[in-house]
DNA sequence: TTAGAACTGAAAGATTCTGATCGGATGGTA
DNA sequence: TACCATCCGATCAGAATCTTTCAGTTCTAA
């Protein structure tokens, strides 16, 4: 990572919490706190943050609130049931993916999770998610492909009518998807938009990978999106029902528990 | 591969990622660091990106950290020197639209303004400009079209390479754009990234509107776009001169003060 | 075709950055 | 106050990056 961009993301965290300890920091920016310290006192010197004991406390009163309020937003759902294990499960989706490699992200609540993690990574991302494009657009430097077409707010994602489609010059080896449930029948969905958008994007990727917290293993949806065979790797936690993997596992699925 | 080939994929590089390693780049370009190190001086010397350790950041985005919120920035620039006048010119132009209407918006600072008025309208809009885009759906409730591409942070838009695209689906009456300059001689933009974008979407519309503040009218831009004929309304502020207005009414313009 | 200019990749040396360590400073607690 | 844990700044070796130089290659114009 460049120094620039360290300095970026220091920033933001502190800008986003309000504060940010020298410890938080240097895990978060894998690397050591006597640079991080280093970067703190360049940064103060710039006057983008506050230097305090332990850490560093953003500069601003007023912007500060006002982006808090923008990113709380993003992260509300954090703290939801799984939110815990659905953040886990976006970490682990995110490290089995090469340096350099172009992704293919669905929209979705746990695949938005991807991008707190994205961003530290230099990887190439197609998203139909208008959400998650807006978070890496402002907080990483990845490159970022939207599909065209209209967007559905409820969702949160981009969907064209059309067949012909920027869609079709991407090409990938790794699809992610959230689900609302999956059994060894099949993954299935809630909402048909999404069933149509996620079709569109599964031709142009070789690996089906699906990201289920345990709540979703053994569930059924409302519509069947596609069977379970044509699933390469399914990544859940340490609470999923052992016996619908095994199940899963018997149709070809990879299992990887974050 | 052709030196000017490999400068127009580095800027193209660091406009999308706003920043981009040594590193990085030679083994996107399969070429050596020493020749991209050189590449990127001959950049900086042209002012075509920033030089910084490790590699080089986009050029366009001076203060970088704090304008980095897409949303943020948004509003500074409201009470810049002809913010007022924009602002009017931006709700002059939404007033021009019927109910229901589609219009094509194309990205830049004084189209974005349009987005305060269309949240309060009834139209279906298309729009390249990410920033548009995002805060009409946050605030507002129009149908808003995305074409599909790659996210270009610091023009705030999405551009694809491809001819194919969601766009030409779409047909509209009206297409708004901004300029850097209008003269009897025609339309000029700054940022050859702009008119890319503008071309593609300008044969989609019936009526081009270009949106001027007064300090743009008689200006000359580095790259024309157009001749002054195929601009049908311009609209601008009460301080633009009255001479180049006429010379433009000569050429068929129809010219509308805010 | 040839001479000269421009470009490229590689290597050497200078510069800057990073991570680790250590003594001293700071804040909390009894 | 005395003690402890933690944090900070200074320092240094090693790593990464930058500039310069040089030799080989490609391009250009006569």
């Amino acid at each position: 990572m460049l120094e620039k961009q360290r300095h970026q993301l220091i920033v933001d965290l502190v800008e986003k919490a309000r504060f940010a300890s020298v410890n938080h920091l240097s895990a978060e920016l894998n690397t050591s706190e006597a640079t991080i310290r280093r970067d703190i006192n360049k940064l103060y010197e710039l006057n983008k943050l506050k230097k305090i004991r332990g850490g560093a406390e953003s500069v601003s009163n007023d912007s500060g609130i006002k982006q808090r309020a923008l990113s709380a937003s993003t992260f509300a759902s954090n703290h939801g049931m799984h939110g815990d294990k659905k953040r886990r499960i976006a970490e682990k989706a995110v490290s089995i993916c090469n340096d350099g490699e172009p992704i293919i992200v669905n929209g979705g609540t746990t695949t938005f999770m991807m991008g707190e993690f994205l961003i530290k990574r230099n990887l190439s991302v197609l998203t139909n998610s208008f959400k998650l494009a807006h978070y890496i657009a402002e907080h990483g430097d990845n490159q970022i492909t939207l599909p065209g077409g209209e967007i559905y707010r409820d969702q949160g994602i981009v969907l064209s009518s059309f067949e012909q489609d920027t869609i079709q010059y991407y090409h990938s080896n790794k699809m992610f998807m959230g689900t609302q449930g999956i059994t060894e029948l099949g993954v299935t969905e809630s909402d048909p938009l999404l069933i149509r958008a996620e079709q569109k994007m599964r031709k142009q990727a070789e690996q089906l990978i699906v990201m289920a917290d345990s709540s979703k293993i053994g569930r059924r949806g409302n519509f069947i999106l596609c069977p379970a065979e044509q699933v390469d790797i399914l990544i859940t936690d340490d609470e999923a029902d052992e016996k619908v993997l095994q199940e899963l596992r018997d149709h070809g699925v990879e299992v990887l528990i974050a």
